[in-house]
DNA sequence: ATAGCTGCAAAGCTTTTGCAATCCA
DNA sequence: TGGATTGCAAAAGCTTTGCAGCTAT
């Protein structure tokens, strides 16, 4: 799976420098663009041939999160998911739809009024939100 | 700070047993209950003479979850902090407002028919959500 | 050349678990 | 009394850090 220009690009304008490790995690993200990944989990993605150090795999997350191309997520045990970051146009915010039966992620467009009105009628001044819808997502239901 | 008579009641009705222990952590949460608190935090504000171990206040908080009393919530670095659960009328499911500024958390109602007339346009069955909106309260911009 | 990266090993933190003793109902 | 609960200590996970050597630019 080739990486998108786009992303070297990214990260070449950070102070980040391409590597083959970089490559390697960035490639298995690509394969999994859809579906977030525990460090663990992209671990075992990565053929013994290109083996890398888990504690490079979490440094160069933590990389990719700072410069916005790969987004977070944490379960109730505390542990971290991650996947590219979803490319809706200029890479706006937005929310997520999470399939608890195959694990795609869809990214839902915000809409921002909704939240700001209801905001405005409990007082807040709101600064950032996050919704998140589970269930099951469109191809899913079809396959029953 | 006493604790409601309701929470006793829950337990009661679980097949847990009233405790010292319990009763300490539970204090804790009353006083506290517009705020999530970190089991570090739990113990820290538990008076020496009441001394508790670390792990009696996972197994209790653990346990005060299964029986919906307390709710949780898992930061970036997949720390979890507890609070007594918002009492809507009947328990119901609700979203969160969560101060920027003092660290309040105040329930906010659900419009369900907007969240499930969101999913049904991209296709989904919606099992479950989370809507939380981070800011600033109406008390902390009036000091201002 | 030189700042950034990597692997390795060790440490840090939060949370969990085993077990014998203790306590509530 | 008997099953739930506790404290203690040890272990388990996930994630981070120090450091010496290596590498991209």
């Amino acid at each position: 799976m080739n990486i998108p220009e786009s992303l070297i690009k990214r990260i070449k304008e950070s102070d980040q420098r391409i590597t083959r490790q970089k490559e390697t995690i960035l490639s298995v993200l690509v394969s999994y663009k859809d579906h977030m990944l525990s460090a663990q989990e992209i671990m075992a993605k990565i053929p013994k041939s290109d083996s890398i150090d888990f504690a490079t795999v979490y440094r160069n997350l933590k990389g990719f999160l700072d410069i916005g191309i790969v987004e977070q997520r944490v379960d109730p045990k505390g542990v971290s998911f991650f996947k590219l970051a979803c490319d809706t146009k200029g890479g706006h915010h937005h929310h997520h739809f999470i399939c608890l039966s195959c694990g795609k992620v869809q990214p839902i467009p915000c809409d921002i009024d909704y939240i700001q009105s209801i905001s405005k009628e409990h007082g807040f001044e709101e600064n950032y939100h996050t919704l998140e819808i589970f269930g099951k997502c469109k191809e899913c239901l079809n396959k029953k």
